[in-house]
DNA sequence: ATGGTGGTCCTACCA
């Protein structure tokens, strides 16, 4: 069978929701992870996601900020939500989508703080957190159970960590998601964990391949000045399955559009 | 060196 993830920060799943349908109808993912849903449980949009096929739903949000959910066409038998760094902010849902043959495949959905403006840990605490939950995420992944078995981790990790996968690696360099101290942790979580970076596994360096793309550009398209927030990860058993991977860049230009495009990765299992 | 845009929810805060 085909198992298609889709990754996507969504900047306000309800604000959003015709734009969804046009990603899901584009991609027809069976599971689609969401970032930035700025909404409360409660409050979730069920009635129009199920419309759209995802009988099965996990929503982990808070008002106004941050917030991921998964969407799934197929039953998710385990769950789980964490909080990091002892803060109430969600930013992280998991869970474990059937196969047809007994042999589960857990999804990590993560949201990474984006960790403002300033690169100095000392002036910016927000930029001090960042990588501290980075770090934390090492910590959590170097735990073998993390990545073993049929494991696929998604997000918007808010760090770019190759040359190509921002528009000037020396410019950006000094710019918060491309820092060397950003994407020195970035691959010390993958290397901590085994994981493999399936969008990378099919479109390797050096192809530029962005996700984001500043709201503030009068033409995003023609100044492309994007970076590569958005991953999707598979543990080491998953690698031989990755089928294809892609974005949808399209999904930029969709009014009212979010400033991140669509990641899919197709696996065959 | 600066400002540029967008979402949430009412005044700034966050991205």
């Amino acid at each position: 069978m085909a198992l298609t993830i889709v990754t996507w920060n969504v900047n306000s799943v309800r604000f959003r929701l015709d734009v969804l349908a046009r990603v899901v109808e584009r991609l027809r993912p069976d599971v689609l992870c969401l970032q930035e849903t700025k909404v409360v449980d409660d409050l979730f949009p069920h009635l129009a996601t199920a419309a759209l096929g995802f009988e099965h739903r996990l929503a982990h949000g808070m008002k106004g900020y941050n917030g991921v959910a998964i969407l799934s066409r197929r039953p998710l038998l385990r769950t789980g939500t964490r909080h990091w760094l002892d803060r109430a902010d969600c930013r992280h849902a998991y869970a474990e989508i059937a196969d047809d043959d007994g042999c589960p495949v857990i999804v990590h959905n993560l949201y990474v703080p984006a960790g403002g403006d300033d690169p100095d840990p000392q002036r910016n605490p927000k930029f001090a957190h960042k990588l501290r939950f980075l770090d934390a995420m090492a910590d959590w992944s170097r735990d073998g159970a993390v990545a073993s078995g049929r494991a696929v981790l998604v997000g918007d990790l808010n760090v770019a960590p190759l040359p190509t996968d921002v528009w000037d690696h020396q410019r950006l360099s000094r710019v918060v998601t491309h820092t060397p101290a950003e994407v020195s942790r970035l691959t010390g979580i993958m290397a901590a964990g085994g994981w493999v970076d399936a969008v990378r596994r099919m479109h390797p360096e050096p192809a530029k391949v962005f996700t984001w793309w500043s709201y503030r550009a009068a033409d995003w398209r023609a100044a492309d000045k994007g970076r590569r927030l958005d991953h999707i990860w598979v543990s080491p058993d998953l690698v031989p399955r990755v089928r294809a991977a892609d974005v949808l860049l399209d999904a930029r230009d969709w009014a009212p559009a979010s400033d991140h495009a669509p990641v899919r990765v197709v696996l065959g299992i």
